[in-house]
DNA sequence: TGACAGACCATAATATCCCATGTAAACCCA
DNA sequence: TGGGTTTACATGGGATATTATGGTCTGTCA
């Protein structure tokens, strides 16, 4: 199982190349496909990140499902929301000999990214963020589940 | 597994020539059909492509269900209006020596499209659009999920 | 013979590869 | 343990290959 840790702030060079954190390489170092998949996220102004086999087994699973199901119908029409809106908006970034990748700027702006960015590892997955957003959004986190352990006394 | 990611737009010119992203591209060069399958979708004003191995598991899945069920007569007869409506609609469009396919105008025109498209991804599936069309389905499609997701209070 | 589709060729913009370098961390040996 | 050395990593820039796109030519079919 791949997981990916811990926080690492990379420059965006003017070609809007970042390193991948060396750490989360070697985590992705047995993938075939040597690069990540990303991805707006839908819920922060941040950017999500895993590795192809994940996303090719979403679809793999998606479409033996469907078939199985007899649903041909469907396997042709689509309709499925949020995989189909999730797709058109995710890019494949293949690492170039130095382990980089170029941040396409239909990310990169609207997550705020400019010329130095945060990669944040989540454990199956991993995040982009801009550094002061991220700052702000963990902060904000630590003092949130403080407040709740603190108040509710202690609850795993 | 071939999946389609992203968006591409790309310039249709005079003469009904559109490049296919090179990515789309890639994926789809161990087929033996160098090309794609496309029809008009049903749900949305856009066209809905595969490459042709796709569409050749499909059909046969479908059929091997369709003897499963002992509903010989249906495989001799037809009688599934859906798909049958659509091979009937369907062009195979082989690449030229640039990678460029020649967009039918019984496809393009109820799609709208005119000089430019926009090639998009759907995992299992791609889709051709007009540009502006596009843009606003996308954009309305994002919200709702993100309206969704921050009103179920389900993260990521 | 004229329209048209397909093959072929040209080119500008862009992305990818490849090598160089600074820097910081790991290592090693006295 | 401390100083020096080496390695790995992040970063930068120039050279090179792809890609998208437009045009031209040619054969084919009406």
């Amino acid at each position: 199982m791949t997981s990916f840790l811990s926080t690492f702030v990379n420059k965006v060079d003017r070609k809007g190349r970042v390193s991948v954190p060396a750490q989360f390489r070697t985590a992705l170092s047995n993938e075939t496909f040597q690069g990540v998949i990303v991805y707006p996220s839908l819920s922060e102004t941040a950017i999500d990140g895993f590795g192809r086999s994940a996303l090719e087994d979403l679809n793999r699973r998606r479409m033996d499902k469907t078939l199985e199901d007899g649903d041909f119908e469907r396997a042709l029409l689509g309709g499925d929301m949020v995989i189909d809106t999730i797709m058109a908006m995710a890019h494949e970034l293949p690492f170039d000999g130095e382990g980089r990748i170029v941040l396409p700027a239909t990310l990169a702006e609207p997550a705020g990214i400019t010329d130095r960015t945060t990669f944040v590892g989540r454990g199956t997955r991993f995040q982009i963020w801009a550094p002061d957003a991220f700052e702000q959004h963990q902060q904000a986190a630590v003092t949130a589940l403080r407040q709740r352990l603190s108040t509710q006394g202690n609850n795993s």
